[in-house]
Formats: structure tokens, C-alpha cells, sequence
DNA sequence: CGAGATGTTGACGACCCTCAAGTGCAGTGG
DNA sequence: CCACTGCACTTGAGGGTCGTCAACATCTCG
């Protein structure tokens, strides 16, 4: 326990939590789950979940640190970020193999769910199974959708405003802190994601602390006027 | 039948129709689909599919034409076009009201399968639907994650270069011409959609047929060179 | 405590956005 | 059939933003 403070979903909160219910799993503390969930499994910091060319095997649910999504290319270009009780592993389902690579960002721990044991649910509990699966992949269709909309931003300030706009969104809506958080991610990694050079980011931020709407200081963020962020959108 | 050339996917590369498959309705011609699917439904240039605020009903499969989907604000964002054989809807379909809009880009025809009637169908052919919608909303993730790459890249050639070869490969997957092709967008609904001015689209565009890469004549494109445009990806 | 990664700052230039004027095409009505 | 009207598209000039490069500071981890 290096890191106590370290923000965490409770099971609660947990987007596996509500498929431990549907398999029938009722305990709230997450005890019980079978040979099918996979529970709390440490990673360490960039560790990979698996790498482009790996067969597909698991849904990751990101219990406490984060994970980042990239193209196996060079160089690396990030597609995403994965905060605590959001889940990795929907863009390669349908596929044998995966065609992105996952890392986790810091350490941390993961939920797994094994997907080839899917197929030997009773009836009952894999309907119940599959529809919340599908409304989880649903959840995350929107919050690309959503995540798309930052980066056809126009200008280096509206795209860091609305990303950590979005970060803050997204981790009030696991129950975390949603004003103050660590950033997961090196600037190096935003600007991949935002389509911006490192420098950019640095000098954004730095400009938006000047105006008073945000402190930085390293990766710890401090949100002191969101309402202000928005309308940085809105022109 | 105004343009008896417009391109439309054949019932067998149709999303829905591997659809109608698990539903028990195996004829190939999706001649025998029941009520919860509405077969090729006409849209007019510029029809609403839907609109943010409006209650989820369908997902909509695009035969013939194609649709956009962007936010509900002003100025308004594009977030993504929908080719044929590919399922609009996804992302608002664990919502009980819809948080973007769907519009058709051309006169065309949907297939409209009703997400109301699922919950009444038979155990059996539940299981094999929802496994195939889940399939289908993975494969729709791993789109958007790849089309994520495109906005992402640094320079406005790139962009564009990538947005031509990912809807090269998009109408090859549904079985459509991929190296000539009309776009159903404009030019300032390209530039919303890559985040640059409509005017930089037309330059580029203009650029890259100055070097022989590709025909440009109004909509109609034609990719000459598709291989010197990965090229451009990979610096 | 040291070494390497990560972050920061400054100067300069290229790229792209803005604004404005002009062209072509499509659908409409005479 | 043809002019008309509106919209999408095109083209040009100028300025601002952001990328590039290089040096330095700071942080993190072994």
C-alpha cells in the first residue's frame, strides 16, 4: 500500500459490480464471484493488459489507478483513457485477436472478466449477462461519441478545457473527487490524445491557471471554475 | 428512383440481416422480417432520425445513403457519418432519451429493428440477438476508436488522407466500390468532423490530387494511390 | 544519491484559420 | 427551355496559433 490515498472505486460504483448481480452474484462487497470474474488483480505501472496481435480473452474493469489505449504503431498514438470503474477491452470483442495494445498508466487493480466462460451460463443468467454487457458497450459508445466531439475542438484551449471537463465528469460519475484529481497521463500522452504538441499542453494549462479557472501543479489538477470551462466551449 | 446508381448494400452485407439470422428469420432476401423489424423505410435529404431529447426506440441500419450524427448544440459538432450496413444508434442505446442527433446526409432507406419488442422474444433467439448486437456494438467501438486516430493525427494532410482511406475501407467491408466513391458530406461538415476550417479541406483535397494521389471532382473521389497515402500516415 | 525520464521555457517559422470576394451547380418558377 | 436564386464550393491575402527545436529545470525511481 504505497499509495493509500489512492482513488478507487468502491464495488458499488463498479461497472462489474452490476454483471456480478445479473450472474447472480448478489454480494455487495463483491465476495463471491466465480471462476468467471477475476477480482482485484494488481498490475503495475505499465504493465500491459495485452498488445495488438494478442487473441482476445478479457473485459478489464479499472478498479483503482488507469489504463491507456493506443495503436500498436510508431509512433504510438493514444486512443483513450480508462479511469476507475470504466472498462477496457470493448473494441476488440468481436474480434479472435486484439487490435489495439492496453498499458496501465500507474499501478493499480484490475477486474477481469473471462469472456469464454460467457457461453456456459444457464440461460437465464446469460440474457441477464449480455444485456447489461451490451448497455455497457452502449455506455462507452457514448462516451467516445462524447470524447470525439474534444478533439474536433478548433482551438488548444477548448480541447484542454473539455478534456478536463471530461475527466471530471467522468470521474464524478464513479464516485470520485471531481474538482481535485491526479492526472493519470504524462503531457506527452494528452497531447497524443488531443492532437497537440507536449508544449501546447503545458503552455494551455499554464494559461488557464493564469486566468484563475484551474490550479496545476505537476499532475495534481485543481478545477475552481467549471462553469467558466464551459462557456470556453460554448464560443 | 431518382439515381438508380446509388450505392446500397445487399441484404447479405447488411448489418441487420445477421440479425434476422438469429431471429429465426433466415430467408436471405429479408423478405420475412416480423414487426420488430421495419425493412428499407425511405428518408428524405436532410430527415431527422432522430433528435437529443427525443425517447430511444430503434437502432437504425443504413441500406442505401448515409447518415450524421452529431450534438445537439450551436454551433453544431459533427461526431460521425454512418455508410451503408452500418447500425446509427448505439450510443444513446442504454439512455432512455437520445443525447445526439441523427440526421440522413442523401435520400435513402434504413432498416429499423424496434429495441422495445427485444424483451419479449423467446429465450433462445434473445441470447442469439443480443450476442449478435453486442458483436455489433464492439464492432462500432472499434470504429470509433480508429476513426479517433484520424482527428488525432497533426496535420490537416493527414487528416484527410486518413478520412479518404478509412471510408475506402468502410465501403469495402459492406461490399461497395472503395476506390471511387461519392461523399454524402460537404465540405464544411468534413472540416467540423476532422476539427479544421471547410476552406484547408478543399485546399488539401486540392493538394493531394495536384500530386496525382487521388481525383477530386465535386463529391466524386477517386483514390488512385491508396498505398502513397498510408505513406503519409506513417510520417 | 545519482541518472534518466518528464516537464518547462523561449525563439522562430510554418501551417492553418479568418475574412472577404467570386464561381459553379441545382433546384425553382416563369 | 431558360433565367433566377440560393447554397455549396473555390480562391486569395493576411495574421494568429501552434509546432519545432534546443536548452534547462524538476521529478521519480533505482
Amino acid at each position: 500500500m504505497a499509495r493509500p490515498s489512492l482513488p478507487a472505486v468502491i464495488c458499488r460504483d463498479c461497472a462489474l459490480y452490476h454483471t456480478a448481480r445479473v450472474l447472480g452474484l448478489e454480494s455487495p462487497d463483491c465476495s463471491q464471484l466465480d471462476a468467471m470474474v477475476i477480482r482485484n488483480r494488481p498490475v503495475a505501472r505499465g504493465e500491459a493488459l495485452y498488445a495488438a496481435g494478442d487473441p482476445v480473452r478479457y473485459l478489464y474493469l479499472v478498479h483503482s489507478g488507469a489504463c491507456i489505449l493506443h495503436d500498436g504503431r510508431d509512433p504510438q498514438q493514444v486512443t483513450g483513457f480508462f479511469l476507475p470503474g470504466e472498462i477496457v477491452g470493448f473494441e476488440d470483442l468481436d474480434a479472435e485477436i486484439h487490435g489495439f495494445s492496453a498499458h496501465a498508466l500507474q499501478a493499480g487493480s484490475l477486474c477481469l472478466l473471462d469472456l469464454t466462460g460467457l457461453d456456459q451460463l444457464p440461460a437465464e443468467r446469460l440474457i441477464g449477462v449480455q444485456r447489461y454487457l451490451l448497455k455497457a458497450a452502449a455506455a462507452h459508445a457514448r462516451l467516445l461519441q462524447r470524447e470525439r466531439l474534444i478533439t474536433g475542438l478548433p482551438s488548444a484551449e477548448q480541447r484542454i478545457a473539455a478534456f478536463l471537463l471530461g475527466l471530471a465528469k467522468r470521474f464524478q460519475a464513479h464516485g470520485l473527487p471531481s474538482n481535485s484529481f491526479r492526472l493519470p497521463m504524462s503531457r506527452e500522452e494528452i497531447a497524443s490524445y488531443l492532437g497537440l504538441a507536449p508544449e501546447t499542453v503545458i503552455r494551455t494549462l499554464k494559461k488557464l491557471a493564469g486566468r484563475g479557472l484551474v490550479s496545476v501543479r505537476a499532475r495534481q489538477i485543481q478545477i475552481h471554475d467549471p462553469s467558466a470551462l464551459e462557456r470556453l466551449l460554448a464560443a
